[in-house]
DNA sequence: ATAAAGTTTCAATAAGTTTTGAAAGTTTAA
DNA sequence: TTAAACTTTCAAAACTTATTGAAACTTTAT
């Protein structure tokens, strides 16, 4: 396969698997661009590279920022701000992992608590059903949450060695 | 909290936590009913239960039973099709896992193997950073996938106290 | 064979999300 | 201080996805 063709196909797939899980095509598309380029790239050389326009651009780059997915970098003399990524892939998986653990795990953790403390009749299956089924699922998901932290803290050597001892 | 209050609130934040996992809304939140249900219900029950029209109820109990989260149940002497979920949570969270790493992670380990064919100069920076980018991926990918088989494999008890034991 | 009960389909429509592009804002150099 | 270079904002438009509801279909009891 061709360089050119082999770039077209990751940008594609990359955007096709983030929009699969809730980060919007054209961010995952930004960001496979970074990814793959040497060099750190321009707002225009990205919205021309891309073929999107300059407001979806900046607001994409800020999202991306905002994951800690790329930074800005400011080139001596230069007046443009130029975006690369970080391409330790360790590093984006964590860093994934960090912003979906805040964004969607903690609000979801809180309400299961909250759903917990529920009063009724322990005789009543309705009453008795509910309880259970929060109570394992704040089980469950408890486990992810210190799985996770304990991900986000670790070194990538210290995880894997430790995870593939277990599922050998 | 009220019991009704409860499981209303339950509905709607397993139904949110779905959409930002890409599974539809209404989706989740039939789940969610049949999950803190004793008794399988009807379709006419949930329409009225969750206010969505029989078409959207009857698709999304279609796509439940494809997702191997609830079945149908049939009672003696009557005509109406029942619906129910499985209440274990381990069983739930292996089922969305082993889903989603066939319609989403196996696609793209495919295209990640036929990008890593590609061809170029070692010397072009280009290249390089886009073989190791794809190659980095390519491993962490192929990782996660030996890790789910293990874990679709495991019988519950034996993977949380492993689990535990690496991530204390 | 018929009609009643129940289920499925799908074109039209509604709801939600993303993208555009032009205008407003900011920074820098002279 | 001015104007050129660059960045940000946001309302409107385009696009995508979910939902409705009525018609078609299937099954069962008589």
């Amino acid at each position: 396969m061709e360089l050119a063709a082999a770039k077209l196909k990751f940008i594609e797939a990359w955007g096709k698997l983030g929009s699969e899980w809730g980060i919007n095509r054209t961010m995952a598309q930004v960001h496979a661009l970074l990814l793959i380029s040497p060099e750190a790239l321009t707002t225009e050389e990205i919205m021309e590279n891309l073929s999107i326009s300059r407001g979806n651009a900046n607001m994409t780059l800020r999202d991306l920022i905002g994951w800690g997915l790329i930074e800005k970098q400011h080139k001596a003399g230069e007046r443009k701000e130029y975006f690369f990524a970080d391409k330790d892939v360790w590093n984006i998986a964590r860093q994934v992992a960090k912003e979906r653990k805040k964004r969607e795990l903690e609000p979801v953790l809180k309400i299961l608590t909250e759903l917990s403390t529920v009063e009724g009749d322990e005789k009543d299956p309705e009453f008795k059903t509910f309880k259970k089924s929060v109570n394992d699922i704040n089980k469950l998901a408890n486990n992810v949450d210190k799985t996770l932290e304990t991900m986000l803290k670790a070194e990538e050597n210290w995880f894997w060695s430790s995870v593939l001892k277990v599922f050998k």
